[in-house]
DNA sequence: GTCTATAAATAGATAGAC
DNA sequence: GTCTATCTATTTATAGAC
């Protein structure tokens, strides 16, 4: 997000480098299975400086994780509308999500692999962030059941409704191009149409159904 | 699921211990992340009897795969209903995923992981049997559609909307029971809860709004 | 079928010169 | 800030005795 340390002379671009080096590999190979030295040869910078700017591999992979749901976490923030009625706050909510795991290809994988560790990585600071995005969610749901707009419901259930198709869309954007026979096509979906059902799924399941 | 190979002395067990200890590693910790060593001390068994059964650490992977989906497709094969009208057919395919993985608790988080690294480790095999149970979707949605309950609708999106929820419930799971604080009860959910929620939503998904 | 011993490669991490 | 060289642990896998 900014500068961290003090630089004696050009560091700029090494820890950029290596931060964007390090968001690929762990998304295409996991934790575990990443390289340091694959993540410093990709970044084209000598492996010595990975240890010299995020001190171990698992401190690279915190600030990546740190960064990813902190970005989430803000544009919430910022995009939610006040005083909206709540049929808009679900379609900002769902949109703003979609946007920010588009935003970096990296997101979706990583995410979909820390729901499957159990978030082994995730320590108590981005916890907390992870809990603020569940949280307008949450007051979303609220506000639409205390207008009247909406019937209760789990906001938790609400949440794994919205996360979950749009995880799995986007972190199956790059094998579905490069798959043959003619199911391809049927799973050729643009953004739009994805966060479009997403939206009125989402709202459906709020508003209840009305037989 | 049944006997491979010819067995001279007693081999019962032997592999069965070896495919569950994997399948809990695998689950937990991903293909890269998990440890031959570690597999086999879970099991009892020395090491050098897993590359006897299995010949290699992938090859036992690519089995716990088969077993997976193949439990999948098969369960849906024998579920689905005959001449049944489409909205219990959606019914149906809900119900059996979700209790084909909540059966085995490695499926959701190798699930996603798979999705996650971008079915890496599934060979031609095995992904064909993946296109049947995406198939089942697929006839259930153009049924629905011909008969002129359902209005047209992606598969892949109405498949995204059904998995997408049940993979993050199940494999959350253990996190969500050591989860403190206030938010912990909020996301205490049921099974039947979940598969309730998701039956409704995609049937409120496939009638397509009254407005 | 089962075990021991070991090969061979790769991993993350650090010391220390510049 | 940058680099070379290297240490140590762990990895998958196999050879070969029983």
């Amino acid at each position: 997000m900014a500068k961290r340390r003090t630089r004696k002379t050009s560091d700029r671009g090494t820890r950029e480098r290596l931060f964007a080096a390090a968001a690929t590999e762990f998304a295409t190979r996991g934790f575990a299975g990443a390289s340091v030295d694959r993540i410093a040869d990709a970044a084209r910078v000598n492996k010595a400086m990975l240890y010299y700017h995020f001190r171990s591999k698992a401190g690279l992979y915190g600030e990546i994780l740190r960064d990813m749901f902190g970005s989430v976490a803000a544009r919430l923030d910022e995009a939610t509308p006040r005083d909206a009625d709540p049929a808009t706050r679900v379609r900002v909510l769902v949109e703003t999500i979609a946007h920010a795991a588009e935003a970096r290809p990296h997101f979706p994988p990583i995410w979909l692999r820390e729901i499957a560790e159990g978030g082994t990585h995730i320590d108590k600071d981005t916890l907390a962030v992870v809990g603020r995005i569940l949280g307008h969610t949450v007051v979303t749901v609220e506000e639409g059941v205390r207008t009247g707009r909406f019937k209760p419901a789990n906001p938790f259930l609400v949440q794994l409704g919205i996360v979950g198709p749009l995880l799995m869309f986007f972190a199956t954007v790059s094998v579905r191009r490069k798959m043959p026979g003619p199911m391809a096509q049927a799973m050729a979906l643009t953004t739009e149409q994805v966060i479009d059902h997403v939206q009125r799924v989402t709202q459906l399941a709020l508003e209840g159904r009305p037989s």
